[in-house]
DNA sequence: TGGAGTTGATGACGTACGAAAATCTCGACG
DNA sequence: CGTCGAGATTTTCGTACGTCATCAACTCCA
């Protein structure tokens, strides 16, 4: 076990609330404050938790689109297009895949229109051989942070 | 007008850091801590946002890898298997989707042997008539949350 | 009139610091 | 070869202090 129980148990209370005090964590986990201090500063330290977000609801701000966008990539060119994918604001993932695909990127759009706007110009790049565009109908689960296995003695 | 924008400049300065003080956001936009305080319950019991969670990072913890997978699924059966996929503790995301496929979901692995045997379990549900695996190779960007657009005056 | 600010009171919060407890290290001894 | 224990190191804890969040009552002003 490379991390101490403690430390995954209060990963999962922070999942649970990323806000919580240092209080309300060390009561739940029936240990000193300090002890909770110490270990979460590690945590950060060693890049565990990478840092602290609201979960912001795009659909509730007018996002109402979300598309996977398949990409097939002249093979040198692949750096370019990642990077060029990475600035576009409402890209919320950017994978390099193996597969009948090199790219596979979600984003959010305010409508279609915006959506198929954003996307031609994307493909304007002659790079990019091959695309497919899927539009999410329902969201099932997303950006959805699992919790830790606690082995317990 | 002045205030217009507050909420998105909230929004945004707490993607920035989500355990922000109160106190730190008021200075940050030169408002009262009570307006902050207003505003903040206001965009949570809208649901704008939602909770608030640390950014984990996965890969440090031994899930090293991250799978796209797609699926085509037998059209009464689609509610039955997103369920199922929502279930499983280690998917991300789990999208219905237009196009080819009807679902694509993103899942996170210890390992391939691990991601294999779960991928094996799930598509023995003869509703799934076809399956495509994706591995990422490279995570450019993931599940990042985008800023809010301040239309300033 | 309603959104924003001010003030003051109260209890909760984060952090620094030194003490206490637990754990580890490693040579000596049976 | 096994184990014992003093000293070193790490971990945990309690306290104290300055800051913070929250609430209520009241003011300001466009």
């Amino acid at each position: 076990m490379t991390y101490e129980n403690l430390d995954a148990k209060l990963v999962n209370a922070l999942l649970g609330d990323g806000r919580a005090s240092l209080r309300s964590l060390a009561e739940e986990l029936d240990v000193s404050v300090t002890t909770v201090s110490n270990h979460l500063s590690d945590l950060e330290e060693e890049g565990v938790i990478q840092g602290y977000t609201p979960r912001v609801d795009y659909d509730s701000l007018g996002y109402d689109v979300t598309a996977v966008i398949q990409l097939k990539v002249e093979g040198n060119a692949l750096p370019d297009i990642t990077d060029s994918l990475k600035e576009h604001r409402q890209m919320i993932s950017v994978y390099e895949v193996t597969g009948d695909y090199d790219v596979i990127a979600v984003g959010k759009f305010k409508d279609t229109d915006g959506m198929n706007n954003q996307i031609k110009t994307l493909l304007t790049d002659p790079d990019i051989k091959e695309s497919n565009t899927s539009v999410v109908l329902n969201a099932v689960t997303e950006n959805e942070q699992f919790e830790l296995l606690i082995d317990d003695d």
